[in-house]
RNA sequence: GGAGGGAUGGCAGAGUGGACUAUUGCGGCGGUCUUGAAAACCGCAGUGGGCGUUAAGCCCACCGGGGGUUCGAAUCCCUCUCCCUCCGCCA
């Protein structure tokens, strides 16, 4: 959310900033209201000021003056009809100020849409092979690691299920990527809860924008998480962090669960695109001076895991058109997939600064006593599970049809260096 | 799922309609004393918002959330959430 404060005094430059990202923003629809929301609130606690001063005098007086309490039963009234009124503005502008995306970061390349993202990094040679390669959706099949049919049969359509050393190799990823990171990086780990509350979805902004993605169960108002991010955002919900507390980094592992309602039709084959994946989140809450050299620790930490899977990848940074809601400033991670032929995105970075702890009014003390301020988060996955596991089986494909273990995830797999080609035939 | 008890400041814990401008203790901050520290003593305190130039200052709201009664609510009523105890069920 947007500082209603700072739009107010600043809002050309924050028309500017919302066109950059292709927004249609009703600032001087929330500037009206705001004008109106204040002037009514200097009104009405002028009058609850009479209200205190006179209701004191009445409690003093020996004989009750029926009259003056008339009077404040009449003024009663009247500040109640004005709350109301005063409240009604308040939820009009909080309304449109929950749908107002985050500025862009001044350093944020200017651009329409994703095609005018910027590549910054790519490393890693994509693999010559001498036979075509396979896309994952024929491999898993015919390895017998990913059965869409029955997927489907459980759940419907993009879903599908691990079996095998399919399952095993996720598994060893997702222990592997928590190990690096809270081994070698220094992340927290953290088990949240898969279903949240409703104002947990608010605060990290996938409502009321997202409600169309999400999954909600209406019997409890509960909603389960599309990402880590949304029960990692508000670990620190309403508090205040004591000085010395920042920065604080963790990392979750949870399964993440998307309708796909805006996607339907795209990435209809295999497991690039599906309702319930897994995935490794990193999450940063740092003060606002560090979050910009936090973020780019974060994509170090990100890529550390593309580079020890030893797969290319390339590091992007977002366009102002391409932001994310809640994003300043973003990049994308992409794994090269030679059986699909394209870079996967299997990580977004971003540093939301203090777009998200608004929201979930999330602060901290410089010193002892002093003045609370938001402090600045950030999100990263390290890594996507589905689409890891899909350029781990597209490029270490061989002509026989096996799959090449990488060696950082061998001891993960009880030594295992190879997911060998023929099937069991009873699956 | 059933029955009962709770929720007050950073923490503990009083307060059952007007002196609450929330008692007190601990902790915190500043000071006095001290070579320094402790102790003792004195003083200051939270959060959000409006007005005001971004100042001084004035004002409003906040005792789990929301609503109600009243001239006036931490206090009375309704409702929701959460916590605790016991019972039932359960991996």
């Amino acid at each position: 959310m947007l500082d209603l404060k700072y739009i107010r005094q600043h809002p050309e430059e924050v028309k500017e900033a919302l066109i950059k990202r292709n927004e249609m923003a009703p600032i001087d629809e929330i500037l009206e209201l705001d004008e109106r929301w204040r002037t009514l609130l200097a009104d009405v606690q002028g009058l609850k000021h009479q209200r205190n001063v006179t209701s004191k005098e009445i409690s003093q007086m020996k004989e009750k003056d029926q009259v003056l309490i008339e009077e404040m039963r009449r003024l009663g009234e009247e500040i109640k009809a004005l709350d109301q009124e005063v409240k009604s503005i308040e939820e009009e502008l909080n309304r449109l100020l929950l749908q107002l995306p985050n500025l862009p970061h001044p350093l944020v390349p200017v651009g329409k849409d994703e095609s005018e993202n910027v590549i910054v990094r790519q490393e890693g040679e994509p693999r010559e092979f001498d036979f075509e390669p396979l896309p994952h959706w024929d491999l898993g099949p015919t390895l017998g690691i990913i059965d869409f049919k029955r997927g489907v049969k459980l759940s419907g359509t993009r879903f599908y299920i691990l079996q095998g050393l399919g399952a095993k190799l996720q598994r060893a990823l997702i222990t592997w990527m928590l190990d690096l990171h809270t081994q070698e990086q220094d992340y927290k780990e953290i088990y949240p809860p898969f279903v949240v509350k409703e104002e947990i979805m608010l605060g990290s902004a996938q409502l009321p924008k997202f409600y169309d993605n999400l999954y909600h169960d209406v019997e409890d108002d509960i909603w389960l998480v599309p990402t880590a991010e949304v029960p990692l955002t508000n670990l620190h919900r309403d508090e205040i962090l004591e000085p010395g507390t920042l920065p604080l980094h963790y990392v979750a592992y949870t399964p993440c669960f998307r309708r796909e309602k805006m996607s339907a039709g795209r990435d209809v084959r295999g497991i690039k695109r599906v309702h319930q994946f897994d995935k490794v989140e990193m999450y940063k809450f740092t003060t606002p001076e560090k979050s910009d050299s936090e973020l780019e620790a974060m994509i170090t930490d990100a890529e550390e895991i593309c580079r020890q899977l030893g797969i290319p990848y390339r590091a992007k940074q977002l366009c102002t058109g391409d932001l994310g809601f809640a994003a300043a400033m973003a990049y994308d991670l992409e794994m090269w997939a030679p059986g699909c032929g394209e870079w996967l995105e299997v990580s977004t970075l971003s540093n939301c600064r203090d777009f998200q702890a608004r929201r979930a009014n999330i602060r901290f003390r410089r010193e002892p006593g002093a003045k609370p301020e938001f402090v600045h988060t950030i999100n990263g996955s390290g890594l996507a599970l589905p689409r890891t596991m899909i350029a781990i089986l597209e490029n270490y494909q061989e002509p026989d049809g096996s799959i090449v273990i990488p060696p950082v995830l061998r001891p993960y797999m009880g030594g295992l260096e190879k997911i060998p080609a023929h099937r069991r035939a009873d699956i």
